[in-house]
DNA sequence: TCAGCGCATGTTTTT
DNA sequence: CATGCGCTGA
């Protein structure tokens, strides 16, 4: 008992309860900021402590690999040392994890690789072409979706009815291709990862068995999040005895779109009873203001169990609303804004900028890389997404299983070497008439000399390259493997020679394919192939770099990839109708409260300010178009928000660099240059001092050069009009 | 066979 | 705007 004490010590009365409530079903709902992730690691170490529990004997499921390290790291920390036998991962990677160790009996290739959602879609695109649908009825885009979700349902073709539906009558039938091409080349896509793994269980009742002895206790996060497949993977798993602890807030469900099911979370209660409830509503993290405007927010969604959370913490700053000019005029105010946090002390890596969609980075990282302030972009293109990388890859796991048809399309004529489409096209009817891999079929092809003699001389030195590659493998270490591939496969001589600042990068990103490759670790079976975990890792983390900590760097990621962390600084850019929420949710009111839920989880993410933007307008696919504030902003009660720019005021911020187009009409409009007063270092949201009236903060600007006058808001209340060339302004923070 | 060009189009979030 | 597609000429 003597580890209680240290255990429990910090805890408030709901959290003990749940760290120390007795073996059993638990479920735990966990408002944002409550101190979830703390619950789920004491949780883990009190059942350690108490029941003696071997570490092989506990499963700890997270969502995303940066949750999962997140919970390892706690847990080794409170522990003292390293999480030994635990599985403490995502579903994706456990499942994957369970499908290594038994290949055999789920009827895979032991070499069996990971189909992202990359090549996914290029693999649906071809069977579309192949089966000759129309394109124009079945994007590629709407069937890879049709395809995942019924798998997220735990639905293979076979189960599906069409009902007399032809447009179902197709979609079943690509997706019957689809999973035999998956079977012949040995592919798994993220959500077969799952739906595979529950049938292994299912039809093998000796391992299943296996695991549910082993797994005494099970602990999930982000229990909102589960969807059907995921669910159903739990139950099959748990019995009786096993103690299981869920944790969730159906507030924080924001992934509804992947098939996730908020009712799951009462389906547990009914599934596993008895269970016992525990409600986590007192919040540490955040201050008073930003999550009463988060409660208001939140309040306007139907469908809710209801909570509130609540804080013994300060009131806080009030929360900052900007209404930019536009989406570069956004970038810069939020520059302005972190530099006056980095002066007053703050971290750079305390700071993040949340948006909506991946695409909003683009301006905030030009703004920030002209700015100078180091910055990070978590998601979006990721390192193993690369082109360059995915063709590296390609030829590896073209090496390590010649099956793979996606990887040989991907390479098979890059770079060039004299395969066209005509005999792709021989290659692609052959495999397709025999039932064969792509490999197989040019084997065919070549030995029936299907096509000229040139052309299956141009296939036959792409085997024996491939062949080159696997061959040197088994003595080499990977970091020497991937090079071996790249030197084979003349790939990194074809990007050397090509010019430019764009191939110069690429080059690069080979060089650090290489050194990661050096780097990589095998955490989990150290007897495993070292490569086929590398091609792995690469497909399921994609680079979530979570070793380069170096620099200290503000975080850019999408609102998405923000759960589950916190900031002491938040922005929250572009709150502006359609994009947040965005328009492809704005008409179903069960989306819609999705996207509330997101905007609800950004705000929580932050702990001291939070600062919300919008542009008036944004230049969008070519196209400058006007916005309107997204109806959020207008959901949070006036009485936390201190608007920075008053909105009757709405000038054009003109700078040249940014609108070279412009620049004829530019010299004729009066217009506000207040870019140019960085020389002063004054802009607007900066505090000012003045002789006589004090401390101020700088609203607005208006004319140029000489005649320019500045807006101030002085402590006293007052707000003046000053010109800037007579008056003397003090930066004052 | 392949590079280059013009045209059309789609448009979110992640494992 | 960015990507993919089809067409053309070498």
């Amino acid at each position: 008992m003597r580890t209680d004490d240290a255990l429990t010590a910090a805890l408030n009365p709901a959290q003990l309860e749940a760290v120390t409530a007795p073996l059993g079903k638990m479920l735990v709902l966990a408002g944002a900021g409550s101190g979830k992730t703390r619950v789920l690691a004491h949780r883990i170490a009190y059942v350690l402590a108490e029941y003696q529990a071997s570490p092989y004997s506990i499963l700890a499921v997270t969502f995303t690999n940066k949750a999962a390290g997140e919970m390892r790291t706690r847990i080794e920390a409170l522990l003292g040392h390293s999480i030994g036998g635990m599985w403490v991962g995502t579903f994706h990677g456990l499942a994957h994890r369970l499908l290594r160790s038994h290949w055999r009996e789920a009827k895979l290739n032991e070499h069996f690789q990971i189909l992202d959602s990359d090549d996914q879609q290029r693999l649906v695109r071809r069977l579309l072409k192949e089966l000759g649908l129309d394109e124009s009825k079945f994007t590629p885009n709407q069937v890879q979706w049709y395809i995942n979700a019924r798998k997220d349902e735990g639905l293979r073709a076979a189960h599906i009815e069409d009902n007399g539906n032809v447009v179902d009558r197709s979609l079943i039938k690509i997706y019957r291709a689809y999973e035999e091409t998956c079977e012949r080349s040995s592919l798994v896509d993220f959500a077969e990862l799952l739906l595979r793994s529950h049938e292994l269980w299912l039809s093998n009742a000796d391992l299943l068995k296996h695991y549910q002895e082993r797994f005494k206790h099970i602990l999930i996060d982000e229990f909102q999040d589960t969807n059907t497949i995921q669910y159903a993977w739990i139950s099959l798993l748990t019995r009786n005895d096993t103690n299981l602890m869920v944790v969730g807030d159906d507030d924080q469900s924001i992934y509804g779109w992947r098939g996730a099911k908020i009712e799951n979370i009462h389906q547990f209660e009914r599934d596993f009873k008895p269970v016992q409830l525990i409600r986590l509503e007192q919040n540490y993290r955040s201050t008073n203001v930003i999550l009463e405007a988060a409660n208001a927010l939140i309040r306007h969604n139907d469908t809710r169990l209801g909570k509130n959370l609540w804080t013994e913490g300060k009131p806080g700053e009030l929360i900052t609303l900007y209404s930019a000019y536009n989406e570069r005029d956004e970038a810069h105010y939020l520059i302005e804004c972190i530099r006056e946090r980095v002066s007053k002390g703050y971290a750079r890596r305390d700071i993040a900028i949340l948006y909506r969609s991946n695409a909003q980075s683009r301006v905030l990282e030009e703004a920030l890389l002209q700015a100078a302030i180091p910055y990070r972009v978590y998601g979006g293109m990721r390192f193993f997404e690369r082109a360059e990388i995915k063709n590296a890859l390609a030829y590896l796991r073209l090496a390590v299983n010649h099956d793979d048809d996606p990887a040989f399309e991907r390479i098979v004529n890059f770079p060039t070497r004299g395969i066209g489409d005509r005999s792709l096209i021989t290659l692609r009817e052959v495999a397709r008439e025999r039932q064969l891999s792509l490999w197989e079929a040019a084997k065919k092809v070549i030995s029936e000399t299907l096509l000229s003699p040139r052309a299956c001389s141009a296939i036959e030195a792409f085997m024996q390259l491939i062949d080159r590659i696997t061959i040197g493998l088994y003595e080499l270490t990977l970091a020497e493997q991937v090079e071996h591939a790249l030197t084979v496969s003349s790939l990194l001589s074809f990007y050397q020679q090509e010019r430019g600042e764009e191939a110069r990068g690429r080059v690069e990103n080979l060089d650090e394919l290489v050194s990661a490759a050096g780097q990589f670790q095998v955490e989990d079976n150290p007897q495993g192939d070292p490569l086929m975990a590398f091609l792995a890792t690469a497909a399921l983390e994609a680079g979530e770099r979570q070793g380069e900590e170096g620099q200290d760097c503000v975080q850019l990621m999408t609102l998405h990839s923000a759960k589950g962390l916190e900031f002491p600084i938040v922005f929250l850019a572009g709150l502006e109708e359609g994009l947040f929420p965005h328009f492809m949710s704005a008409t179903d009111p069960y989306r819609l409260e999705e996207e509330r839920r997101l905007c609800y989880v950004g705000m929580t993410r932050a702990k001291e300010h939070l600062c919300l933007s919008f542009a008036e307008s944004r230049r969008s696919r070519g196209a400058e178009t006007m916005q309107r504030p997204s109806r959020f902003i207008q959901e949070i009660p006036s009485s936390c928000l201190q608007e920075i720019r008053p909105r009757a005021n709405i000038m054009r911020p003109v700078n040249q660099s940014y609108y070279k187009s412009e620049a004829k009409q530019q010299q004729r409009l009066p217009t506000v240059d207040f870019y140019s007063n960085e020389q002063q270092d004054l802009h607007i949201g900066q505090g000012v001092k003045h002789k006589t009236f004090g401390r101020g903060t700088i609203l607005n600007f208006e004319g140029n050069g000489s005649h320019a006058r500045v807006q101030v808001r002085f402590e006293s209340g007052e707000t003046k009009w000053l010109v800037a060339s007579f008056v003397e302004l003090e930066v004052s923070f």
